[in-house]
DNA sequence: CTCCGTTCGTAACAGGCGTTACGGTAACAT
DNA sequence: ATGTTACCGTAACGCCTGTTACGAACGGAG
């Protein structure tokens, strides 16, 4: 095996590891000693690769960003419809599974710790701004008819909805099943007349 | 004065101390040393209301569950329809002003410090039950010719979206005014027929 | 083969943390 | 007035944290 394949190995490691350790243990236990462990390396890999702790949370919210933002651009594509997508790409953001609710507790530990951190609520509302502006767009082509106001007050709805579902879920998915909050999403859609 | 008063007059001063340094430096930044430090008082005093510091995270949630249970017992005595009563209970539970906006900060901090804790985790979502069983409550009361899944569906869709634009606009309120939630409310119990 | 630069493990540092122990002080009872 | 008790400030403990410094090991270049 090639030398950059080993660091790009290690780095796909290291990537996983932040990632558990916010996911399954939360922010206050998201250490760099904890994530060297869980990447089964020392401290001195983890200062190699992060200047510092605040990069490891950046690190995770950037990991979040990219995931989904590449789940939604092949659910986009591979949409029939306008509504199709809408409906998919939103369904993504909720906490259906282990995996999906895993991005939903790492989305609240990355806010919770930036907050009175300029930077990471600067990342925070960046990355937040691109997902609003991606909702308004799917339903502004699901909804043609619709001025500019209706479609940002569906969409602000649509995705404070599935994000607020989402945290819910994160913290006590046996309350919220994943049926329930497919029925509840459908719900919404029809009711704005989006089915 | 007397004594039982200083007592609780201290209490209550301690009770803004840790809602403070929860709302404005974060779930992190909230040490036993911040707190007294906020109290204008030592740890030795801090340490002797609360036996630890996770009771400190308890404290502030349960403070947030008194404020908006008294909050809303108020605006459902003072509502004159069902249906105005529902709108009243929802539109406190988003971020509208600087006091509801600390209150989702703190909301999202307990909830991120409960995650892989036990006996955090059963106090959210002992108050997030109790919040969803008292929307349900009311939406079955603005609409009764609905059957229990539609009642509940509905509910669920209205406190996700509610708590999720509060999430939101905690962490960016310049992008999230006020108007525009309670349009989006309006426009969600609109399309719903609960208007 | 030798040299050099990168990579990363080892070890330590200073600082902040939660928590505990102890002593002084002020209010109440007698 | 005096003893008692509850309250809380002081100070310290040990631990864990982020971060830094240093040295060894390894791969590539000449």
């Amino acid at each position: 095996m090639s030398r950059t394949a080993d660091r790009s190995a290690q780095g796909a490691a290291l990537s996983r590891a932040v990632w558990s350790v916010l996911a399954e243990q939360g922010l206050e236990r998201l250490t760099v000693r904890a994530v060297a462990a869980a990447a089964g390396c020392t401290t001195g890999l983890v200062m190699h690769r992060f200047p510092n702790r605040r990069t490891l949370l950046l690190h995770a919210r950037q990991l979040l960003h990219r995931v989904t933002r590449e789940r939604v651009e092949m659910l986009e594509a591979a949409a029939g419809t306008p509504r199709e997508a809408l409906r998919a790409v939103l369904r993504q953001g909720m906490a259906l599974d282990e995996r999906t609710r895993q991005e939903a507790v790492v989305w609240i530990g990355f806010l919770a710790g930036a907050i009175a951190d300029d930077e990471l609520i600067a990342e925070h509302r960046r990355n937040n701004r691109a997902w609003r502006e991606r909702v308004e767009r799917l339903t502004a082509a699901a909804a043609p008819e619709w001025n500019a106001e209706r479609v940002a007050t569906v969409a602000l709805a649509l995705i404070a909805m599935t994000e607020g579902v989402a945290a819910y879920a994160a913290a006590d998915p046996g309350a919220f099943p994943a049926a329930d909050q497919e029925r509840m999403l459908d719900a919404a859609l029809g009711a704005y007349g989006l089915t």
